[in-house]
DNA sequence: GCATATATGTCAATAACACTGACTTAATTA
DNA sequence: TAATTAAGTCAGTGTTATTGACATATATGC
């Protein structure tokens, strides 16, 4: 390698993990996480959506009578942008909105029947990539998969509580 | 759950695998990799950078003197998306161009002392992340980590040929 | 040596998805 | 009643990608 002093000066070869190592496991979850995306992308396509409807989707699914709030907290984008697409979404009817039962302002998410379905046919190929990955890799290789990743991210202990339920 | 039977319509309870599991990995995989990409995405912002300044960064690092045909090709975009990035960084000094030493027509990349060190900027968090996810989780873990991730992905023989170098 | 193919770069128009800022409306809460 | 909250809208902007059409220099096949 003909790069300068300062890249690879590794600070010590007897550490546990080189640099050059943690790069490599940066690529693969850039090329996995792109490759788990690219079916449900083809999809997407020709209901003319994006992958900003997909997570909408996505979420309203897991979290029926989710409010636009906190649909806006998990996704950290604005409200302007959320605007859009989920008014497409219910425009065209994968989602509806209900009036909050308690707190009327509130307007209640959840998928229609159609959203349902799309959301199966979006998450089909994920679902049959990691659970063949699973199978492949073992069980006990799943449970290291979830720690190293929990331990990746910033809101683990709110994750698993989620994720337990 | 309330939704509709599409939905819960699991196919079999005794699968090894449910599909809320799997969307759970799912989810794992978007939160990770939305915390990984968070520190770096502040740190472009100083440069009036973005996103794909960063992937230029990054494979243009890992790969010295790599032809634009082939990071194209990693890359997956077009011609003209690169050339905006590709020449901000030629033109601020990040990166240098070579004329190919056999073939006159290519354009060698790599990084230069400055680009080293924005790259190491960049990805100083990553790395400690994964880090200490690694040491958190322990060495088998990781390579159950290696092992699904590669299980989920494309082209996984190319990937840890290219790895093992 | 000439025709063809390849590597790179550029101009122009368009689209998806995000942003900021400034408001409005309706309903809840202090 | 006043202030706050939930949701939505209008307008303008920026980044990153796209397609299509060309241009230039170099290499390669016959």
């Amino acid at each position: 390698m003909d790069a300068p002093t300062t890249r690879t000066d590794n600070k010590a070869s007897t550490e546990l993990y080189s640099d050059e190592e943690l790069r490599d496991a940066m690529e693969l979850l850039f090329f996995s996480y792109r490759d788990l995306i690219r079916e449900p992308d083809a999809i997407l396509e020709e209901y003319n959506f994006g992958r900003a409807h997909h997570r909408v989707i996505h979420f309203v699914g897991r979290n029926p009578d989710i409010t636009v709030t906190h649909l806006l907290s998990i996704l950290r984008i604005t409200k302007q942008s959320l605007s859009r697409v989920l008014s497409q979404l219910v425009r065209e009817n994968f989602i509806q909105q209900l009036e909050g039962p308690i707190d009327r302002r509130q307007r209640l998410l959840s998928l229609t029947q159609k959203g349902y379905e799309l959301e199966d046919d979006l998450s089909r190929d994920q679902r049959n990539r990691i659970t063949s990955a699973f199978v492949r890799a073992g069980p006990e290789a799943v449970n290291a998969f979830y720690k190293v990743l929990l331990n990746m991210m910033n809101n683990s202990e709110e994750f698993k509580q989620r994720a337990g339920t």
